[in-house]
DNA sequence: AAAGGCTGCAACCGCAGAGGA
DNA sequence: ATCCTCTGCGGTTGCAGCCTT
């Protein structure tokens, strides 16, 4: 991608750019064979003309097993905004929820695409709350309008949330206060304590602890609020699914999400509308969007939950 | 068909924290 | 207590490829 700059004494040896196939074929046989050890001294060992630095980002973001490519599902989308709600631009703490994404495929898409279409819906990617010069903002359109009841009950619902995770911080010693700082804010790194042995942060369920103050706002239906992040689930009027709860339904990816509305009413949920916002940058139909519940709703989980 | 603009994303940079000397 | 090295993080850059005119 990036051409090389222009060479330092130290650089002269040192490749910088992008990976050849070549490059990678060595650096994934040598930390297959030898495992990861240094970094600093692996591209020596492995007989790499790049910096560790170079080396770990490759093996990270690209070349590790454990990387899972390709397109962000729909689920995976209203995770990161959710943990983005909680997190701020805390790209490394939203990994341990969306299991084998790296923070950069997260930022990455968070940047391109979902800040954008916040912004697109009159939302704040920051704040995430509408904004006030949003003379077009979808929310703030028609005869519904923004809710504005419903947004104090989220900011509420997040402060307590937050609130809740010092609580269980102080009496597990486990994760770091998230009220000292703003979460936007935030820029804490976690301590060795804090991580597994793998390297990542001990799984925080921030999603949980919010969704378990959430539960207490809004009627849900019967759900499994201790299932993991990874089980967000959509209302589904009707409809017993093994894989979830009782009328509730896992969607995956956008043809699924498709399918649902070939297949079923899907009276309350226009999926479509949320499609458009992908395939074209449409913003005229949010309200559809939100059906007869509010904005958070919409861009967070699609259906109406109240 | 060509030129210019836009988008996506891999890769780099600088910085901060942890831990060892 | 201080310095140094290493690692990991978030922000930013810039090219390739696609889209629009």
């Amino acid at each position: 991608m990036r051409p090389p700059s222009p060479i330092g004494e130290k650089e002269m040896v040192l490749k910088r750019g992008s990976w050849t196939e070549e490059e990678d074929k060595v650096l994934a046989s040598y930390i297959k064979k030898h495992g990861v050890g240094s970094w600093n001294s692996l591209p020596e060992k492995a007989g790499l003309q790049r910096c560790g630095k170079s080396c770990r980002l490759r093996w990270m973001n690209y070349l590790s097993p454990d990387i899972k490519r390709g397109k962000f599902s729909l689920q995976e989308e209203q995770t990161i905004i959710q943990l983005h709600a909680l997190l701020g631009n805390r790209w490394s703490a939203m990994v341990a929820h969306l299991p084998k994404r790296t923070d950069n495929e997260i930022k990455n898409h968070w940047n391109t695409h979902l800040k954008k279409r916040l912004m697109k819906m009159g939302i704040d990617p920051m704040t995430h709350k509408p904004r006030s010069d949003a003379s077009t903002s979808p929310c703030g359109r028609g005869k519904k309008g923004w809710n504005l009841s419903h947004m104090a009950q989220w900011e509420s619902a997040r402060l307590e949330a937050e609130a809740r995770l010092v609580r269980e911080s102080r009496s597990k010693q486990i994760v770091p206060s998230l009220t000292n700082q703003h979460p936007l804010t935030q820029h804490t790194r976690p301590t060795s304590n804090q991580l597994t042995r793998s390297g990542r942060p001990e799984c925080l369920d921030i999603l949980k602890a919010w969704r378990g103050i959430v539960a207490g706002m809004f009627v849900f239906p019967t759900q499994d609020l201790s299932s993991p992040v990874s089980t967000l689930c959509f209302p589904f009027n009707g409809l017993a699914d093994t894989e979830c709860s009782a009328g509730w339904r896992e969607i995956t990816t956008t043809e699924e999400a498709e399918e649902l509305l070939d297949t079923e009413s899907a009276s309350d949920v226009d999926v479509d509308a949320w499609l458009d916002f992908e395939d074209s940058g449409v913003v005229g139909n949010y309200d559809g969007v939100l059906g007869n519940s509010n904005c958070w709703d919409g861009v967070l989980n699609l259906p109406n939950f109240s």
